[in-house]
Parts: structure tokens; C-alpha cells; sequence
DNA sequence: AAGGTGACTAACA
DNA sequence: ATGTTAGCCACCT
């Protein structure tokens, strides 16, 4: 199983209605400065994966995502109708990771 | 096989 | 507070 491979496999863990951070999901493979390495996993993705890749953000609670095949409104659309709030404010979708930050068993 | 590329982050200025 | 920089490291040439 490579790298990538397991980024999937810890981001399918993430309930609906609740984000995660690139920085959690490097320190949950042991890996904790391969945050970067992460959103390339998740670059990475097909379409129709099953990965809920919408559910990663970033570490100031931020979508962050620059693809061109999807947008920036499309994630937040796709969590709020998980139940996230998700307000627009300065240029840039945000969310309460107080309050919907997932906990991994074996982080924070 | 060596170097470039970033859906990141923390540290600076 | 806001913008820039330098580490970061699995993948892809």
C-alpha cells in the first residue's frame, strides 16, 4: 500500500458532517510534514472515487482546493448538504474547525 | 536517477 | 494583521 493509498483510507474514515486537516491526516500515517503530500493525493482522485475528499481542508479550517475539474463553492456546496456550515468570508469558504473538526482516535 | 512540482504549514518580516 | 519564505516529501518525468 503506498502513501497515497493510505491518505484514502484515513479519509474515508471521516464521518459526514464532519472536516479534517492536511496536517491530520500526515500525522495520522506518520507522517506529520506531509501535509502537501496529501492535497496531491487527493489531486490525484478520479471522479467517481468514493473518497470523501470534500471533507479535508485546510489547517486555518479553509478550502483550499485549486482544481480545475472542481471548484471551491462545489466542496462547500457538497458539505453543506453533509451538514457543515460553511460561511463565505474574505474571499474564502470557511468553517468552524472548533466545531466540526473531526477527532481520530489516535490525534489530538 | 536526479530534479521539479505543489488541494500544506509554521515561521518570519 | 497581512503577505512572503522556506521546509516539506511522494510522485512524476
Amino acid at each position: 500500500m503506498n502513501f497515497y493509498q493510505k491518505v484514502y483510507q484515513v479519509v474515508k474514515k471521516i464521518p459526514s458532517g464532519k472536516v479534517a486537516t492536511y496536517g491530520q491526516i500526515g500525522s495520522i500515517i506518520s507522517s506529520p510534514r506531509s501535509a502537501q503530500i496529501v492535497g496531491f493525493a487527493l489531486r490525484a482522485l478520479p471522479e467517481n472515487s468514493g473518497v470523501p475528499w470534500q471533507r479535508v481542508i485546510n489547517s486555518e479550517g479553509r478550502i483550499s482546493i485549486q482544481n480545475l475539474r472542481h471548484r471551491q463553492s462545489e466542496q462547500a456546496d457538497l458539505l453543506k448538504k453533509e451538514g457543515v456550515e460553511v460561511e463565505f468570508r474574505d474571499n474564502a469558504y470557511c468553517v468552524d474547525l472548533a466545531k466540526y473538526l473531526h477527532r481520530f482516535k489516535r490525534f489530538g
